[in-house]
DNA sequence: GTAATTTCTTTACAATTGTTAATGCCTTTT
DNA sequence: AAAAGGCATTAACAATTGTAAAGAAATTAC
């Protein structure tokens, strides 16, 4: 997650296809001139809810995180780090209104491509339909690897589990939103820790 | 779900991969040789906790579950109904061992494709690359509403939800599976049930 | 058709979480 | 520096769920 050189965005993005296919210089020129460089300041909202996701986000840099909103109470369904595409993935891919809002944690480095540039892409580079089956299927994994912690685990194993797998997030990241997104209430967290730290 | 002549299997099959994107003959040849037909008598285990799925599966008619098994108890992650991919889509992706095992729960008509005949086939259609991509969208949109429904919503109204969305499972699906699939014990499901039942 | 097994329901009790509200801490604003 | 706002902690109580065990109902097996 930190092997990202904050300094060359398009090298870290190159790279990260790289891992998943070769790509010629044509193939990756085509790619770098549709994705654009952009700075985004802190707790902005990218995609909000009800609106259609127009795009999809490479970070290069800082955090986000998707969240839903019931009763006025915003609860984080996924927190993106470097190396990710964050998105409202389902409103990105069916361009239908989002039930969720994209929302910068930090100030941010993004490279943002939109939804009919991304098609345009498609047929100039079709090895991006590779890229994009492998990227969808991460995601699925990652997300079936949270669920099932969901059906298999306790809040307090969650929290753990969480701590391990992501200790740069917990001093990242407000306590209420990792609440939210482990699945309980910022008051039942804070009992989570106390329980653990009496341990 | 119920639109899938059973009678025609492989009928069936090329209907759904033209949901997503058309096929000539030829590429629909290719595809068509690589699915095996099976027949599965029901509780079949096809891929078991600690192996590497070897296949996954195109289901013709009946239904299967994914289950995580934790201090001997099954906890359903999945069930997959007509029209969908069976599998421990994880392992079979990876091609590492399994936490999941899948079962069937009906007798079963499938279409198995294992994992290196499905390589060779990418190369010989690339057009399932694309194919592969929206089913693996599908499966995570399918996913990330799961997994929403278990941070927005309590057990009762995820049981409304599945009552509402799955009305044919309900009958063909035993409680106490059902009850996993949501997060909660047996019992917990025997006294929403009740509850509503009084309303 | 009867026995055996599995599944579902019910009960009582323990444990955990949600809710609400109050307090203290920290950061940000002005 | 003081004020304001947001955030984390703590407490008390209500509600829900988990656990364990027992009995009823339904399925499956022989």
């Amino acid at each position: 997650m930190e092997r990202y050189d904050i300094e060359n965005p398009l090298l870290n993005f190159r790279k990260t296809l790289e891992q998943i296919i070769p790509l010629n210089d044509s193939e990756w020129q085509m790619i770098s001139q549709r994705f654009n460089p952009m700075e985004v300041p802190k707790r902005t909202q990218l995609t909000k809810e009800g609106q259609i996701a127009t795009s999809i986000y490479f970070i290069n840099k800082g955090i986000l995180r998707i969240f839903y909103t019931k009763e006025d109470v915003e609860i984080t369904g996924f927190i993106f780090s470097e190396g990710l595409f964050a998105s409202c993935y389902e409103s990105f891919l069916l361009q239908t209104k989002s039930n969720q809002t994209l929302e910068t944690l930090e100030d941010c480095a993004l490279l943002a491509i939109d939804h009919s540039s991304l098609q345009t892409l498609y047929k100039e580079v079709p090895a991006l339909h590779i890229i994009a089956r492998v990227v969808a299927e991460q995601r699925f994994i990652n997300g079936q690897r949270i669920l099932s912690s969901h059906l298999l685990d306790s809040p307090e194993e969650r929290y753990h589990q969480f701590s391990n797998q992501y200790p740069g997030l917990l001093q990242r990241v407000p306590q209420h939103i990792i609440a939210s997104y482990l699945g309980i209430t910022p008051v039942s967290l804070s009992r989570i820790r106390k329980r653990i730290s009496r341990k």
